[in-house]
DNA sequence: GCAAGGTC
């Protein structure tokens, strides 16, 4: 008796795969397509045995998530409640209204199954969707039986495989992701609503957001890589430029020139460096020590992943990630390149990798190339390397239809795809060879080297023309060999500091630090421009925005990592405990949000430093309705600053209470109320104590809890300095927040933030100023940090005392000698050059030591251009805090604030320095026709022949 | 109007 079959809903996560997988289980036999209700989501119908069961296959797709978590009604609305609430506030799934029409083809064809099959990317979002597509599909058939089809390859062995040994779905993987996706939604609903409504309106932002609103976004993900870019950027304005030392040797002979550079490298010493080269001079005669020949091979590339793809189409391309992965996704839909989402660099064993090379044959470019591949006796085919990386789900970018270019194909989409095709052909393809020759000199005991380079075959260059092998011919030389050098020189240079990151550099600091999916890092990365945070230049580098660096100083300042991806990788970590049931979810869930609500209601109550680091970049609004200003209460007295404006009872955004005056921000008067107040209205009843008067009093209901039950919760009070109650309440609630502990009556006044406990303070004008007009930078009251005397322009201070950079502004400015601008002369404070005077052109970059300016021509360019305003010594210094994780908590800084954590290039000694190829001394001055040193008893810094250049009285060494 | 994660 035959089996009856059973009726089977199959969903994978894109109609691709619904595709593909129908086609391989039907063997495109028998296969019926039919529309479902979205126009994308076909529904493939054949018949299929799974371990002797004959089943009716219905085969349909999701697109990605079904569903997304949202707040409930009461909390959606920005102004609906406290931001603080929504660490707790109720949140649900539901189906988003784009997805209604899936979530109804689910569900019709759900009611007609026995079984559900679920064919989802075998990871975690993949396996959190598949009990999305089980609560619709059970939400109407709850008899259903449920099953996991794992498998990572579109491959007929695999597919079949895994529809014969279907498993059951994993819930920790999918808990794992929900705590994701809670914790995202909870941090960043509440830091965004918390930050734009305390700084937009506060604030004159000339960011035009179009039609929208100006929304100030904080997210685990885009923040970490603002970081970033903000780090790199305070990295380049701490570089203090400092001039170094090089001796360069060169030869000339019958078959060429060989260019030996130091192996000291350079020096910093400049008394140093010349009595070294003093001494080669006296006693040019090289001698050759060693010759080394190797062998050397440069491998092809690794199988394309997405980050790659990403990083060579900007650096190939300069094209920006965004756009590679829109023509990338248009290239992949219309069928010429495989998934362009995936993490994985190494092709299974089982890929056709021939099949590949062979549809490339007829390329009119490459095609020849492909040919050679294909031919056995070339030698030119190698099995591809492995990255070491594979999401399970996906092959490497690879192309999988030929073309020779369509016509409806932008330039974009032209070079996306060649990128692919190039860069499969060099992976499968032989490495470059070269032939390096070393050549190792001495002279006067000091070593030179120098090599060369033969590239013997191209091999995969011939097709990967984005890289290149570079080398010159070196001379032959036999060691014992012994020249005169053709010239000798003392060459100088300054250090550079590190470029801004590029958008290369940035995938990779994302990539490092686990910031975003490969699916996602482009959307991080668009979201800093679409929100002003950054911007991009012509060379794809990226530099931070007022808006953009304010923010991140301002939580810096609060002694908050919010912007290192530490949070982030907290988070990673919980997810792996959770999915592997190591963690519970709740428990996981619970801890996160607590400490991520105490660093909230903390960063809250710190908001300060986040107004005044805005302060240090724009001008306050004046506008009524804006920021924290935005209720103008009720009079309550003549100011007692100005005297020219009343002060008003107010009510700030986060339901505290102040008085202030209406003249702000021309006067900064301000009285701040005890952070227990529930309600407060000003009264008729005018204080008989206070003057000048009229001081009206002002109804308070103070919150039960938050006071001690001595005093009562209804009081009528008055804020001119009589009332003891508001004194003591203040003192012991302190201001500006409901959950400060309270502060000893000693602290009061004594330089604390606002917000500390300090008492109401009208009897002492200049105290409540002090409270809103402190300078950061120096401390004093009378302006503000953007205004500061001790800042240049839009400049900002080192806030901490480990810089090695300071360099102070004098007084006295010179012409440059480059552009004629007046430059500032300062003094350099660093190890080396402690006390030397320099300037740095703003204009033409033109950079020089004082001990050259207006000294005697005697020595040739005397400066030198070092090309980036980054040599600017003003810059912010040490700046960043410890390249360390702090373990204890990823948000609260740990440590110091030390060097800056580099990301990418390291801006240590060493490693970024680079010559300007500057030459002072010409070698040929010292050797004559004869190859006799002529001159080097002479100063080569004044000429005279009485003295060495180290003691050179010009030089003021 | 907030996040980040899927994907057409």
């Amino acid at each position: 008796m035959s089996v009856r079959p059973i009726r089977v809903l199959n969903v994978a996560e894109k109609p691709s795969v619904a595709k593909a997988v129908a086609g391989i289980l039907s063997r495109n036999q028998g296969l019926r397509v039919r529309e479902g209700r979205s126009r994308y989501n076909k529904i493939f119908e054949f018949s299929y045995v799974i371990n002797g069961q004959p089943c009716e296959m219905m085969m349909t797709s999701v697109i990605g998530h079904l569903m997304e978590l949202e707040f409930g009604d009461r909390y959606r609305k920005w102004n609906s409640c406290d931001p603080a609430d929504l660490y707790h506030a109720p949140v649900s799934k539901h189906v988003p209204e784009d997805k209604k029409d899936i979530k109804r083809t689910l569900e019709e064809e759900a009611r007609k199954c026995q079984w559900l099959v679920l064919w989802l990317d075998c990871d975690r979002e993949g396996e959190n969707i598949a009990f999305e597509v089980v609560e619709v599909c059970t939400g109407v058939n709850n008899r259903l039986d449920i099953w996991r089809a794992r498998f990572s390859a579109l491959i007929d062995r695999e597919i079949h495989y895994a529809a014969q040994n279907l498993a059951r779905p994993n819930q920790l993987f999918s808990d794992a992701v929900d705590v994701r996706q809670e914790i995202d939604l909870r941090i960043g609903a509440s830091f965004t609503r918390f930050q734009t409504m305390l700084l937009r309106d506060a604030f004159v932002l000339e960011y035009y957001a179009e039609d929208r609103n100006l929304v100030l976004s904080y997210g685990p993900c885009q923040f970490p890589t603002l970081g970033f870019i903000v780090e790199r950027y305070w990295e380049i304005q701490a570089h203090e430029p400092e001039e170094f030392w090089t001796i360069n040797c060169s030869h000339n002979s019958d078959e060429g020139t060989a260019a030996f550079s130091w192996m000291r490298g350079h020096l910093f010493d400049y008394t140093c460096a010349v009595i070294i080269y003093e001494m080669c001079v006296e006693e040019p005669t090289a001698t050759v020590t060693e010759v080394k020949k190797q062998e050397k091979l440069k491998y092809p590339p690794y199988p394309l992943s997405t980050i790659e793809l990403e990083k060579r189409a900007s650096r190939y391309f300069r094209m920006s990630s965004e756009q590679t992965m829109k023509v990338a996704e248009e290239l992949y839909q219309a069928g010429f390149i495989s998934y362009p989402r995936t993490e994985t660099d190494s092709f299974s064993p089982q890929t056709d990798l021939h099949a590949v090379v062979h549809d490339q044959q007829g390329h009119p470019v490459w095609g020849a190339y492909a040919q050679r591949l294909l031919d056995h006796n070339a030698g030119l085919w190698r099995n591809p390397g492995s990255g070491g990386h594979d999401d399970k789900a996906h092959p490497p970018i690879h192309p999988t239809k030929f073309s020779a270019g369509e016509s409806n194909w932008s330039q974009d989409h032209h070079k996306v795809y060649e990128l692919v095709v190039r860069h499969f052909l060099a992976c499968v393809s032989q490495p470059a060879v070269g032939a390096e020759t070393t050549v190792e000199i001495d002279i006067a005991g000091e070593g030179f080297s120098a090599s060369g380079r033969v590239i013997l075959s191209k091999n995969y260059l011939d097709v990967y023309r984005f890289e290149s092998w570079g080398g010159s011919l070196l001379p032959r030389y036999d060691v014992g060999q012994q020249f005169i050098p053709t010239a000798l020189t003392l060459d100088s240079g300054v250090t550079r500091p590190p470029a801004l990151l590029s958008e290369a550099d940035l995938l990779s600091c994302m990539d490092k630090a686990g910031i975003g999916t490969d699916a996602t890092m482009h959307d991080h990365i668009k979201k800093l421009l679409d929100r002003f945070y950054a911007t991009k230049d012509a060379n794809t580098r990226f530099s931070p925005t007022h808006l953009g660096e304010a923010l991140v100083l301002g939580y810096d300042d609060m002694g908050y990592e919010l912007w290192k991806p530490y949070l982030r990788a907290a988070m990673e970590s919980d997810m792996k405990a959770v999915s592997v049931g190591t963690k519970r979810k709740n428990e996981a869930l619970t801890a996160c949000l607590e400490q991520m609500k105490a660093c909230f209601l903390d960063a809250r109550l710190n908001k300060v430093k986040l107004l005044q680091a805005m302060e240090a970049f724009f001008e306050r609004n004046n506008r009524a309705g804006g920021g924290e200003q935005n209720q103008i209460g009720h009079v309550v007295r003549r100011c007692n600053l100005c005297q020219e404006s009343d002060m008003a009872l107010k009510r700030k955004p986060d339901g505290n209470f102040m008085v202030g005056c209406l003249g702000y921000p021309q006067c900064r008067n301000v009285i701040w109320l005890p952070g227990s107040i529930a309600e407060a209205n000003v009264s008729t009843d005018v204080c008989n104590s206070c003057n000048p008067g009229p001081v009206y009093k002002i109804r308070f209901k103070f919150r039960r809890l938050e006071i001690p039950p001595s005093y009562s919760i209804d009081h009528l009070g008055c804020i001119g300095g009589c009332d003891d109650i508001l004194r003591e309440l203040t003192e012991i609630c302190g201001t500006g927040s409901r959950i400060l502990p309270t502060v000893s009556a000693g602290a009061q006044g004594q330089g604390q933030g606002p917000g500390r406990g300090r008492g109401p303070s009208s009897n002492n004008a200049s105290r409540t100023t002090n409270q809103q007009g402190t300078c950061i930078h120096c401390g004093q009251t009378a302006h503000y940090s953007n205004s500061c005397p001790s800042q240049g322009p839009r400049s900002r201070a080192p806030t901490s005392s480990n810089s090695r950079t300071d360099s102070n502004a004098d007084e006295a400015s010179i012409p440059c000698e480059t552009c004629g601008s007046p430059c500032p002369v300062r003094t350099a404070n660093t190890e080396n050059n402690r006390g030397r005077k320099f300037y740095s052109c703003r204009d033409c970059n033109f950079f020089v030591w004082e001990d050259n300016v207006n000294s005697n021509g005697g020595r040739g360019g005397r400066g030198s251009n070092i090309n980036s305003a980054a040599s600017n010594p003003r810059g912010r210094s040490g700046r960043g805090s410890n390249t360390n994780n702090p373990a204890s908590n990823p948000i609260r800084r740990g440590g110091g604030r030390g060097r800056s954590r580099s990301c990418g290039r390291g801006r240590d000694r060493g490693e970024t320095h680079q010559t300007n190829g500057h030459t002072f001394i010409p070698a040929s001055t010292f050797v004559s026709a004869t190859g006799e040193p002529t001159a080097a008893r002479r100063c080569f810094s004044c000429g005279d022949p009485s003295h060495f250049a180290n003691v050179c009285p010009n030089r003021g060494l």
